[in-house]
RNA sequence: GGCGGGGUAGCUCAGAUGGUUAGAGCGUUGGAUUCAUAACCCAAAGGUCGGCAGUUCGAUUCUGCUCCCCGCUACCA
């Protein structure tokens, strides 16, 4: 770290296309905030970049929905967005968003430097096109019959029902989503950075880095394993940065391409002396992430730079693992998830509790839970019980005792010596693990100085000594205040609300990293001014009403995707003749080697015994199904699924869980005995 | 199935390039105390470090196999 005059700290690109949650705030905005306001103590060079990302095809889906433009999205988003993020105390030094004409200029500045080096590789590849909207449809753009499970409503990179992966071509019944119209596949050129060709000098880089978290190191190792391909750099679409090329109309950059390079013009926007944080050899940047965004951060924007030349590569990439909320995955859709903004309402004020909350449990190496017991814990038994106290405490006997006023220091005994000693350990440590991103470690040693605190008090009993000798008491309470005022400073990078309520109480004007451990902060006369309660207890009332409102929603979701799905659209006689359903047995079935999903039957169909595979092994065990009659589709053309040829199709009847249910005659029926 | 991450005290999580009594916070129990938001302070209990084998003088830490959870990925006609 001493090598590097100044740090570069980059928080994710967030997307705006909704608000923000504590799962956004504890993955990276939090520990990127927490190593930022330590810099800045330890009087460090040091920028705190971050913002919106506003391009790509999920926000002009949402625009579409909305009966909005896309700007009108992202504007709406933006400013949330950021609000939400000041009022939580995320210390950006500028907080941009990629629609500013500034970062549509830097990134067309850089693409147009590797195009004009020949970087790319130009390639014509068919896609679907919207010939009523006269546009190239994105994935998301196409919708249709799923393939897999027949329902309509499936978009072309996934059918949202039963959850299969897909390519558009694969849809049935494809549909644009702009005109409703049917699309066609035509031609069309983008331009492919090689990843593949770059793939040498990733590898020397990744291993450059031994010190990274093995989740980070674990997934990029894994990619470069199965060896990288060239990726699409530029996208079929009109909402996002042009490409600035003549003749590209209605093409624009790839949101990861243009997103990591707002980093680069939002520093510009912030100073004029962007590049060399960006360039410079003794510049650190360091990108805090979440494990969502490995591959990006570590593989192809390092790729995009060493194409560029010139770029630093990032020195480290802390990415958290993900947060859970009351044991289950926080979900935007499924409204699974504890919104910033909504708590600001439910607790006004306490932003310093969620920080506290999410700091201590954060998912540093693995995924973590959120619950709002731990959240009442946290808050009742640290904050209130030790630092609240310990604070609480050296106020009123100051209070009381010296109308206010800091008495003296006298002569210190061996319990000032063993105070001074304990307390002078925690700096270091702090920083080291600072340093090392262990941001849970060292919330716990910055608050090992107000558990001291405590620990002095109880030990040296100033209310008692009072009575006897007031010299003495003021000795204890001078040191106490030292105390609050280091425990001040060490605590600034993680409640940095409360860490100012102290100072101004203490009326310290100027704070830094460096007046850990001295016990001449507050001198003698300094007047006081009581902060009060700096954290107050939160009832079980309170998280109460939080889990209820989470269980509430979580009924209200069941309840919704319980409805019975909508009824299909009226067909002939002769649509339904054409299947020939039957009745058949089961003789034999195994699972499908290699498959997770798949097993592999054998159904006496009364002619002969027939292969059918059918996706059902994590509802039945293979053993349970032999004997057992089933209704299967005899006329559906073969398809051969992981090498073997499967000739029919089980009918399944699905209950609203989820679980599958055989569909079986209620007697005995001869096999190949027809379903009319 | 493949790849990656993880399985350590009641809970949330650290840690060990293999070596004497495996740690923290919270929780629990007991004690002390009253300046303090029934808070603080002291002490104790609590773990065959997912399972089985192997390497080793010695493994919870290394290797192999196996089970379970999470993520990505192929398969659901």
């Amino acid at each position: 770290m001493s090598d590097f005059s100044r740090t570069t700290v980059t928080a994710a690109l967030i997307y705006a296309n909704g608000p923000i949650h504590i799962g956004h705030l504890a993955g990276c905005y939090l520990p990127a905030d927490i190593y930022v306001r330590y810099l800045r103590l330890q009087k460090k060079d040091v920028i705190f970049v971050s913002g919106t990302d506003e391009h790509g095809v999920p926000i002009t889906i949402k625009a579409a929905k909305e009966g909005k433009t896309p700007q009108q999205v992202v504007d709406y988003y933006y400013k949330e967005i950021k609000d939400s993020f000041e009022k939580f105390g995320i210390s950006f030094d500028i907080y941009g968003r990629t629609s500013d004409p500034v970062h549509h200029q830097v990134s067309q500045e850089f693409f147009l430097k590797l195009y004009n080096e020949g970087k790319f590789i130009e390639e014509v590849t068919e896609q679907f096109y919207d010939e009523e909207a006269k546009q190239f449809l994105a994935d998301r753009y196409i919708t249709g019959d799923c393939p897999s499970c027949k329902q309509p409503g499936a978009y072309g990179d996934q059918c949202e029902k039963c959850g299969t992966t897909l390519s558009p071509t694969e849809l049935l019944n494809p549909k644009s989503a702009l005109s409703g119209s049917k699309p066609v596949l035509k031609p069309t050129k983008n331009w492919f950075l090689p990843l593949d060709q770059w793939q040498p000098e990733l590898e020397k880089y990744i291993n450059s880095h031994p010190e990274w978290k093995s989740n980070v190191t674990g997934q990029v190792k894994s990619w470069l394993q199965e060896g990288l391909k060239p990726r699409a750099m530029t996208r079929d679409l009109n909402w996002g940065v042009p490409i600035p090329l003549p003749d590209t109309e209605g093409k624009v950059l790839y949101v990861w391409f243009d997103a990591p390079i707002g980093y680069v013009s939002m520093t510009k926007q912030l100073t004029p002396e962007w590049e060399t944080y960006w360039k410079a050899k003794d510049s650190r940047i360091v990108h805090f992430i979440g494990k969502d965004n490995i591959v990006f951060h570590c593989l192809i924007f390092p790729a995009m730079c060493m194409a560029h030349g010139g770029y630093q590569l990032a020195d480290q990439v802390p990415a958290n693992e993900f947060m859970n909320l009351e044991g289950d995955k926080i979900s935007t859709s499924r409204n699974w998830a504890v919104w910033l903004h909504e708590y600001l309402v439910d607790f006004p004020g306490k932003q310093d509790v969620l920080r506290y909350a999410l700091t201590a449990s954060s998912p540093e190496t693995k995924d973590a839970d959120f619950t709002w017991a731990d959240f009442q814990t946290k808050n009742n038994s640290e904050l209130v019980a030790i630092l609240g106290n310990f604070v609480n405490r050296a106020f009123v006997l100051i209070d009381k005792n010296f109308g206010s006023v800091v008495p003296p220091k006298g002569e210190g005994t061996g319990l000032e010596v063993d105070l001074m000693a304990a307390v002078s350990d925690i700096p270091a440590k702090l920083a080291v693990a600072l340093e090392n991103y262990k941001f849970r470690d060292a919330l716990v040693l910055a608050m090992e100085i107000a558990r001291l605190g405590n620990k002095y008090l109880a030990e040296a009993e100033p209310w008692k000594i009072m009575k006897e000798d007031s010299a003495k008491a003021g000795t204890v309470l001078n040191y106490a205040v030292q105390l609050v005022a280091q425990a001040s400073i060490a605590l600034e990078p993680f409640i940095p609300f409360s860490a100012q309520k102290l100072r101004s109480a203490l009326g310290m004007a100027s704070f830094e990293w460096s007046s850990l451990g001295d016990f001449e902060l507050i001198s003698a006369g300094t007047v006081l001014q009581n902060p009060g309660l700096l954290f107050e207890k939160i009832e079980d009332e309170e998280v109460q009403k939080q889990v209820d409102k989470l269980t509430q929603t979580k009924t209200q979701m069941e309840l919704a995707t319980k409805a019975v799905p909508a009824l299909k659209e009226t067909i002939a006689f002769d649509d339904f003749a054409k299947m020939d359903i039957r009745i058949g047995e089961i003789v034999a079935a195994e699972k499908m080697e290699k498959s997770k999903k798949l097993l592999k039957l054998q159904v006496n169909d009364g002619f002969v015994t027939r292969t059918i595979l059918s996706g059902i092994a994590e509802h039945f065990a293979p053993e349970d199904l032999v004997g057992k009659q089933v209704t299967f589709l005899a006329n559906l053309a073969p398809r051969k699924m992981m090498g073997i040829e499967s000739e029919g199709m089980i009918l399944m009847a699905e209950d609203s869980d989820g679980s599958l249910a055989l569909v079986q005659p209620n007697k005995q029926i001869w096999n190949g005995g027809t379903v009319n």
